[in-house]
Formats: C-alpha cells, structure tokens, sequence
DNA sequence: TAGATACGTTGAACGAT
DNA sequence: TCGTTCAACGTAT
C-alpha cells in the first residue's frame, strides 16, 4: 500500500498527439479527484515493424531499425523501426516500398496497452500549473487495479440562429457534483432579465462579443463533457464558421485549444476537442442502443423525461417563432434557449449514459471518443498480448477478405397458430462458442498444439489461446455485476463480448481470417441442430428456431415454468455429453428456458410459400402470469409503418388470441380511417441512407418526399417523415390535406388484415363492403 | 473515426405483351 | 397491363 502513495489516480479523457519540432508527444487529459490533469508524454517514438529481408527506399527520414526477436503470423522474422514523429512514420509506411506491420496502431493507444492501462490511470512525478491545469511531463505511469468513479462536469450548450446566418444567443447549462449554471448570451439591445429561476441573461452588442464572452466563460468553468443535441453537425459547424469569419477559433478545448471540425464519410462532422469528452445526444444514444420513434429534442425528452420544450413547432414554424421572439421578446427566446440545455443534461442524466461509457473505457481502454469502434477495442486487448508471444499483426489495409462465412441457422415454421409453445435460449452462443473451442486468432496460429477441431474441421489449438480466457472473466465478472445490481457493468461487458464475433469476421480489423467466423456459426449451426434434433428424440415438436433459440411444443396442462426448467436442465446435459463425445472438448454452452407462449402464431409468407422466418406474433405468459402481447419481427415492431397500422394490428391479434372477431375491428378501422380520426396517425418515417442526389437506380417514396422537403426549403437530416395523398407521398413539412385514404386501407390496413382472415378463410374485401354477411346466411 | 449474416417486404424499373 | 427483377430499408439474432 505505502508504494500508492506517490501516485495519483485518475480517469483519462482524451488523447491526442502532435509532431513538435523533431519530437513526437503524447498528450492526455484526464481528471483525479484533485482536479483536471494532462500528462505529456515524449519519450514514446512512433513504431512500425518491416520484414528482417527487407529493404526500405532510403527517403531521407531519420529513424532506428533494431531487431525485437518478433514475427509476422506467416512466421517472418521483422525488426522494429522507431521515428522521431507520426509524419516521419506515414512517410515510410506509404513510400518505402516495403511491406510494413502495425503501422496504423495510434501510438496514443499502443502507449496505454501496452501498459495494459484501460481509462484509469496512475502517475507520479512533478508537474506546472499551465493554464490552470496541473500539466505532467514524463511522469511514471502504470495501470490502475484500484477501481475509480470520479464524478465528470458537464456543460450543455446550444444555439439560436436567424434563418439566415445569424446568432442570436448562445446557451450554457452547466452541473458539476458541486456547482450548477445557467446562462443565456443574448446579442441586441437590453431587453431585461428572463422569467426568475430561469438563469442569468447577458447582452452583447453583437455576434462577436457574444461569443467571446460564451467561449471565457465555458472556459473558466472547465467542463469535462461537452453536451448537446446535433451539437457537433449544427452548433460548433455554425460557430466554427463564424469565429472563421473574425479570424479566430473555436477554441472549446482544455488549456484554450481548439476545436477541428473534419468531416466524416457520408457527410457526418466529427469533432476534435483536446481534454473534453464531445457528447452529441442522438449519436451517443443511439450507440447505446437507445430507440426512438423520433429524434427530435422534443420527442426523446418527452418519452423519457414527461416534459416539452417551451416552442413545439417543428421545422419553419419553428424558426418563425424563434425570429419572432428575437425581435420581440428576447428574454422569451433566452427562456426557450436555457431550457434545450437543460434538457439535454436531464437527458444524459436520465440515461445514465455517462457512467455507462466510463465503464466501456475501463473495459476495453479505448477512451471515451472511440467507444463504438469495435476493431480498435479488439486490437487493445488483443495486440499487447500477441506481442507477448513473439507475434507482430498485420495492417489492417493488408487484409484480404476470404470467403464469406455463413451465418446461424434459421428453422422454417409452419404457418398458422399454434398453442403452448416454450422458447429455449442459448446464452451468450457465439462466445461461449469461442471459449469451448478456444477460437482466437492466436489458437488459429498454434492450431498444430494440441489440435481441437470444430464441426466446419477447421482446427485450433486446445491450450495456446488468449480470447477465451478473456472471454470467461467478462462472463464471470458479469454474472456478479448482475447479482450486484450493476447494471452499466453488465450492458458494457454484453456489448463488449457481443462485439468479438463480429470484429474476427471482418476485413476491417487486422486480426480478421476467414476461418475464425466461419468456425464460429458452423458449430452454432450444429449444435442448434444437434438440440433440435435432440428433444425431437425426446418426444417434443419444434416448430421455430433462429440461431441460438428453439420453440418446442409442450402438452397443455403442463406446470411450464418446471417444465421449462427441467426440459433446459436435461438438453445442457445432452450438449455436455454430445460435445464430449463428437469433439473431445468440455462444453461452456447454457441453453435456459426463456419465454412460455400460450398461443404464438406464424404467418404465411406474403411473398413465397410456407411460414415466413424471422416473424411471430405471441401471448406470453410471464413471470406472475400476467398475459403479454409480444411481436418479432412483425409490422407491429416496424418503424416504417404507421402508428394506425401498429395500433391496429395490435388490437387484431388480442382479439384474434382471444377467439373473439376480427371483422369488427377491421371494419371499424376502416370506417374511423375514412372519417379523418386516423389523420395523426398516417405518417410514415424513413431514413435516408444516402443524400438524395445520391438515389439514382430508383426513386423511392421517401426519397421523393425528402426531394420535395428540400426544394420547399427545409433542413432535411437522416430521417424523412412523409404522409401518402391523392398527389403521392408527402413529407410532413408541406400541405397534406389530400390524404389518400385507400392508399392507407390497400397498402397497411389490408395486408395486415390479410395475415389472420386467410386462416380463417375470410376475405378483406367482403368484410369492408359489408358483403360477410352472407357467409353466414 | 468499418462488428457479422439471414430474411421479408415494398415499390420502382424493366421488358414482354 | 402484367410478371419479374432489383434497390432499399428495417429487422432477428
């Protein structure tokens, strides 16, 4: 314990690193529970390796080759080619003409793994007070056992602008653990103070000074997170133009740097900020795999929060209310400004997303801007310990991808409604896969020691591996991150596992060959298979499976809870016995009993023959016997169908599992749709996968809407939201009073119909005009 | 600032009538 | 006008 005392702990933000003169530095900022910290790092060259045999151009570039007793996966021998700066390195690997190893590793990332630091850190040495941050050079660093929730500030901002290209104000919301302000830089003349218990408003004469005065203040409170909602591809684009235009920059980083704007593919911004983590809502949610109808301010808040924001109105309306205010009322404007702030931390709060992304970096050590990129993460566990064992990976630009690896297995099932059906669930198949055939790229490597074979006859080595190990300490750590309660420990280790399949199987990641996925879905295809066939033997119908889930037909009157548990507890012990047998390898598989369905129906195939894959609708019994409509895969789940349709299908099958009618509510339906009380209720969203000019093979719907949106005038982002009229699909923005209504009865009404009157032998358009009635004449 | 494959459905586009 | 193919999207796992 003494030897802790010197050194500091804290939690590492970002890293960043820069050619400075003819050095390379590394550059951390991080915060301890002394306060926001950076730590400089030049003693760390940049390092590619290159075959013993081979000789690079000679470029004029300064840099020490030594050999480093390392191999290439082909067994080459390389040596280590060291550069006094990152330019000096690109230059080589793009113009040496050789073949180069690990040159695409960020040298920022190869510092932490290979200390194996993952987010928190330790450090001693002495330090200068630079721009009011305590500022390391070289300081002893080493990985952190202890673990640490150091509590992050956060600064949510956003702006107000005129149509056209000017600011009107600039809000501030900032929440640290001891601290909370709120303030409004209003440009104009004084018009007074906001609403009490709203926050400060400040006047500025014009743009220029508004935003300076933001910028000083953002930077003397210091924040570690820099919140808001399209904040990157709106806010700092619209800022970073302006202080362009006044020939400053858009200096929001720690120490006074600044921010730089590049663009991603497909048009997307992507912000660079030295010692403050970038949290743009939508993006950051959705990678956590948050789902809204939409993602408007408004709406997120709404669903999560209860609450709206102060101007409803959407798209021009919107943007005339703001001008309005501005001209008329700016202490109204500033209201509507602080308050977008505020819920954007109330919904970073709310989610927990913090503290679920603290926990993704001190498990996979990529800092808080890289969460999401899989490979990378991949490459930090797996790199430091292949070095290890005296192997040096391959660039990911050399990869070549072989052939594609098929993927799990897919039962058909027979259409039609079927009763008392239980659902078995592998956990965790495909890394519980890996773990019991040791899949890695490294046991692929040492496949020869002692050999273990899987269903495909490709083969890995039994005890040379570095992944399934791994893989068992995220699942034993999770089961007590579950028993804890800890739910962000348990999401992040889920994400992360879930990830590793994945990145072996694909050509974007150094460690990618063809065999490793491949390997992995064939045995999951055989063991699905095997189970299948195994309560088959067993006297039991399977009527559905898809990948790691099989449904299975039990007797009516059956306690299915004990049922379930036992008819689980004996399929585990036939897997056992199967692996041990077929594959001399101890089985690390669970398969447990997860849903009881009472009635689950199949639908036809609406193009094709037979049950359709991948679609079910079910009435659940759960845990206290409560009854549960539950829907995969159906209209029901679909975000680009009408909120009418999903309501009505909804109600369709609770009456359909109920064995009451379903003429009625078609046709009430249909009535209540002609009438105009679905008008709300008849939009359909879409995401644009690509800018519009971009759709040149065919000329969808809701291109065309997006089309229109755009020539009208209207900001369009990845969603479309467009309604059908007698004119065609119309988005939302513009006038649709025409609505078509038989387009809604024909293309949603009616095809959801369809799936449960044709069982029934009853046809929709007898049940619309009223002609049913002579079925029962 | 690249995790995978399997699958169903819709409507446009295209070619044959 | 009809049947077929294909682009596009969203979903299951």
């Amino acid at each position: 314990m003494e030897q802790n005392e010197n050194f500091e702990i804290g939690f590492l933000l970002t890293a960043s690193h820069e050619d400075v003169g003819n050095r390379h530095e590394l550059h951390y900022y991080g915060r301890s529970l002394k306060g926001p910290f950076q730590i400089i790092i030049d003693k760390e060259k940049p390092v590619l390796f290159i075959e013993r045999d081979s000789s690079p151009a000679a470029l004029g570039i300064q840099y020490t080759r030594k050999p480093v007793g390392l191999k290439s996966f082909a067994q080459k021998e390389v040596d280590a080619c060291y550069f006094d700066r990152q330019s000096d390195l690109y230059k080589f690997k793009d113009d040496a003409g050789v073949r180069t190893y690990e040159a695409d590793v960020r040298t920022t990332e190869r510092f932490l793994m290979e200390r194996f630091i993952k987010g928190v850190i330790e450090f001693s040495g002495g330090y200068q007070e630079e721009n009011g941050i305590r500022v390391y050079r070289n300081p002893q660093v080493r990985k952190s056992e202890r673990s640490l929730d150091i509590p992050l500030s956060m600064l949510s901002f956003d702006i107000e602008t005129s149509r056209g290209n000017d600011l009107y104000s600039i809000g501030l919301h900032y929440k640290s653990s001891s601290r909370e302000v709120k303030r409004v830089y209003m440009v104009g003349r004084d018009s007074g103070p906001m609403e009490p218990g709203h926050g400060e408003l400040f006047y500025f004469p014009d743009e220029r000074s508004c935003y300076l005065q933001f910028e000083r203040d953002l930077q003397d409170l210091d924040p570690d997170i820099l919140l808001g909602w399209h904040v990157v591809g709106f806010d700092m684009v619209f800022l970073d133009r302006k202080c362009q235009s006044w020939g400053h920059s858009l200096n929001l980083g720690r120490r006074g740097t600044k921010v730089s704007i590049s663009e991603k593919m497909g048009g997307m911004q992507f912000a660079r900020i030295k010692g403050r983590v970038v949290i743009d809502g939508p993006n950051a949610m959705r990678a956590a795999f948050y789902q809204f109808d939409s993602w408007k301010l408004d709406s997120v808040a709404n669903e999560l929060l209860g609450t709206h924001k102060d101007i409803q109105s959407t798209g021009m309306e919107k943007v005339r209310e703001i001008e309005e205010r501005f001209k008329n009322d700016k202490p109204a404007l500033a209201k509507y400004n602080i308050q977008d702030c505020i819920l954007v931390t109330d919904i970073i709060e709310k989610t927990g997303l913090v503290k679920l992304m603290k926990t993704r970096v001190t498990l996979s050590g990529l800092l808080m801007d890289r969460q999401g990129v899989s490979t990378a993460a991949f490459d930090f566990f797996m790199l430091p310990l292949v070095h290890r064992k005296g192997l040096v990976a391959p660039n990911v630009l050399d990869i070549v991808r072989g052939l594609q690896a098929t993927g799990g297995h897919v039962v058909q099932p027979e259409s039609g409604l079927k009763e008392h059906v239980l659902v078995f669930d592998f956990k965790s198949l495909y890394p519980s896969i890996m773990m019991t055939f040791k899949i890695d790229p490294y046991s692929r490597l040492k496949s020869e020691i002692n050999s273990v074979k899987t269903p495909a006859g490709i083969s890995f080595s039994g005890t040379e591996h570095l992944l399934p190990t791994f893989i068992g300490h995220l699942m034993q750590q999770r089961q007590k991150a579950k028993q804890l309660g800890d739910q962000y420990l348990s999401q992040a280790i889920k994400i992360l596992m879930n990830s590793f399949y994945g990145v072996m199987g694909s050509p974007g990641s150094r460690f990618y060959h063809a065999d490793l996925p491949t390997a992995i879905t064939e045995t999951g295809q055989w063991i699905l298979r095997d189970t299948i066939e195994y309560f088959e033997n067993d006297g039991h119908q399977v009527v559905y499976g898809d990948t790691d889930s099989i449904f299975v037909k039990i007797p009516s009157g059956e306690r299915f809870k004990e049922k379930g548990k036992q008819m689980a507890r004996k399929a585990n012990e036939h897997i056992e016995k199967a692996l041990r047998k077929h594959f001399k390898v101890e089985s690390k598989l669970e398969i447990e009993f997860e849903t009881y369905y009472r009635k689950i129906f199949f639908p036809e195939l609406r193009t094709g023959e037979g049950g359709a894959k991948k679609k079910y609708a079910g009435l659940a019994i759960e845990g206290e016997g409560q009854e549960r409509l539950k829907f995969s895969g159906m209209e029901f789940v679909r975000s680009d169908w009408t909120k009418m349709a999903k309501e009505f299908q909804y109600l369709l099958f609770d009456k359909f599992f109920n064995g009451e009618d379903v003429t009625d509510i078609i046709k009430q339906t249909v009535d209540n749709l002609k009438e105009g009380k679905f008008d709300q209720k008849l939009v359909y969203k879409k995401r644009l996968s690509k800018k519009v000019e971009e759709y040149t093979k065919s000329l969808p719907p809701h291109v065309r809407a997006a089309k229109l949106a755009i020539e009208a005038g209207h900001q369009v982002d990845r969603d479309i939201f467009y309604v059908y009229t007698r004119r065609g699909p119309i988005p939302l923005e513009l006038e649709h009073d025409d609505l078509d209504y038989q387009h809604y009865i024909d293309k949603q009404i009616r095809p959801i119909s369809e799936v449960v009157l044709s069982p029934l032998e009853l046809k929709f358009d007898d049940i619309i005009t009223g002609n049913q009635l002579d079925f029962f004449l």
